[in-house]
DNA sequence: TTGAAAGCGCTAACAA
DNA sequence: TTGTTAGCGCTTTCAA
């Protein structure tokens, strides 16, 4: 058996309540007293149940974390993000992959909400109309983190990607470009696939330049679906002279195809991706990427989360971090 | 105010006991009255409150994992394999980043025994004495995963580091190199640096190859120190021809660092790296890697973990899964 | 097959 | 400043 308060209370002569409020640093105790049952505390190696603390107090210091993929370099960077966040606030967060599953997403929430969690930072790629209503039944807050919810009706945390991608593009035509393909990811996907989508269609109609078909592909966000889409770039009659790619992964994978084909990245092709991730560094030539700043946005949304808990007021609901490119030698 | 079992009870005209027995599968209820009961749940929108279920029952379902960083592509991976392994034993994981600190370690493991976790697994580079007591003091089990105990009192789950380090030193050596170099981790860390560093040490003694002191550089697992180990190694007069780097990032680095100079890899140098990561497909030349299963440690230090927590028997305390070398193109 | 009732270990009024 | 006491929502004997 474990021992309880009860136990530290009989060993310091105190009553329950008193070894509570010493264990929950309320002032009001006599520092006599404190110095007694801190010392049966000791004696009896007594250690507080979080678990009969949160059925009394309806508080269990745990947030719930949904995320796609914990071993994505993205998620992985975002979730230290939170986790840094909750940790400062003295939160604990329960971690839960959803492989951008719907039926998963739905499931964990339920699941985090029966064990009680305070609130949730929610990552995925589609908000349908079901989260929606799962969402508003919600008894706890829950903040969107990467991840675009259409009807702007929760909290959330991003970068503004149409812009963003905009901005690489319209990089890449100033730079003497016409010819700009995009390796793209789903675009059903908000976020990596139809913002920026968006984003390069309007920097390159901005342009007067004919849009062509033939310059976008449809990705997987992996390293392979890079390389293969610069071989179907490259068998183009009229190649591509600059790419920008959803993803640093992908990016890599149209320099590493260019570069096999013995092309000249960036004299021949220039390339940007997205993410500023770590890999950008780690290629010859250093790619060139739109920073989005991963671990900040998982830091703002549990800040934000905190907010809610608290009952604090929060001015702003729907949070845009600033986004910018990295520039490095895949491009002039 | 939360519907509750009590709730249920009264709108279908039986007693708390037998909701509580219908909800959690009990067979000893009759047809008639699970109908009931469910359509009551489906009614009041009843969902069970794991916290008090938690307290009454001492089982949580949910488990704790000490991580250094699940920012690391390394952890990450390993993470993933956790937490599917967890899920399909109905566990949640309660994730917490340590930084290989050791004050953190063990405030974090006294914060998941608060939380009344079922079980722990810890991933660490040192484990103290001080870690041995803490442990021992655990009222449930704890795995330790991808982390050596000196006094082998603890199940775990690792490959064997010094042989898989010797086996990708001996093949250098099999290809002609007699001036073998390790960029290693820390020696303080028993996995990715005394372990690996045995390694190197045996097959280069086994070949009666004269140790070279300045062919061993400590770097700090970044791909910048990968850099800076090669620069130091081409400052040499007999530079090496072959190098063994502790973890593939470092690994990219020392690859980067050669080419930057103007050299080949894997003609002038030949390098292989550690983990078999992702990264290892990303650079030209692809790399030589020693595969570490990384999610499969994971995936087997919870099912471990599960057999622990069900106390079911238990052979093999120790486990190590096999390791082989991936051979690309920094290799000849 | 079902129900009654005693906890699980703690918090939070309220009273003293 | 301290103690008393009534829950928090559920599981689990035990009895019927």
């Amino acid at each position: 058996m474990n021992t309880t308060i009860y136990d530290v209370a009989r060993e310091a002569g105190v009553s329950m309540a008193t070894v509570s409020r010493v264990v929950n640093g309320n002032p009001n105790v006599k520092p006599t007293t404190r110095k007694k049952v801190l010392e049966a505390i000791e004696r009896l190696g007594y250690r507080p149940n979080a678990v009969a603390r949160g059925l009394a107090s309806k508080r269990t210091t745990t947030v719930g974390v949904i995320i796609p993929d914990i071993s994505s370099i993205f998620f992985s960077e975002l979730a230290r993000g939170i986790e840094d966040i909750a940790t400062m606030y003295k939160y604990n967060i329960i971690l839960c992959n959803s492989d951008h599953n719907k039926e998963k997403e739905i499931h964990l929430l339920n699941t985090l909400l029966e064990k009680q969690v305070d609130g949730i930072v929610f990552m995925g790629s589609q908000i349908t109309e079901e989260h929606v209503e799962q969402f508003k039944r919600s008894p706890v807050p829950i903040v969107l983190s990467a991840t675009i919810d259409p009807g702007k009706e929760f909290p959330s945390v991003n970068i503004n990607y149409e812009q963003a991608a905009y901005d690489a593009v319209k990089f890449l035509i100033e730079n003497g470009h016409t010819k700009v393909a995009m390796l793209s990811g789903s675009l059903e996907d908000p976020v990596n696939g139809y913002q920026k989508y968006a984003g390069y269609r309007r920097a390159i109609e901005e342009a007067n330049i004919t849009f062509n078909d033939d310059y976008v592909v449809i990705g997987d966000y992996t390293y392979d679906s890079g390389i293969e889409a610069m071989e179907m770039f490259l068998g183009l009659n009229e190649r591509p002279t600059a790419i920008f790619a959803g993803t640093d992964e992908m990016a890599l994978g149209i320099i590493h195809g260019a570069q096999d084909k013995g092309y000249n990245v960036p004299n021949d092709i220039e390339v940007i991706g997205f993410d500023n991730t770590r890999l950008a560094a780690m290629v010859r030539p250093t790619l060139t990427s739109v920073v989005q700043p991963m671990y900040d946005i998982g830091a703002v949304s549990m800040r934000l989360l905190t907010k809610y808990m608290n009952k604090e007021e929060v001015s702003d609901e729907v949070v845009l971090l600033p986004h910018r490119i990295e520039f490095r030698q895949s491009t002039k």
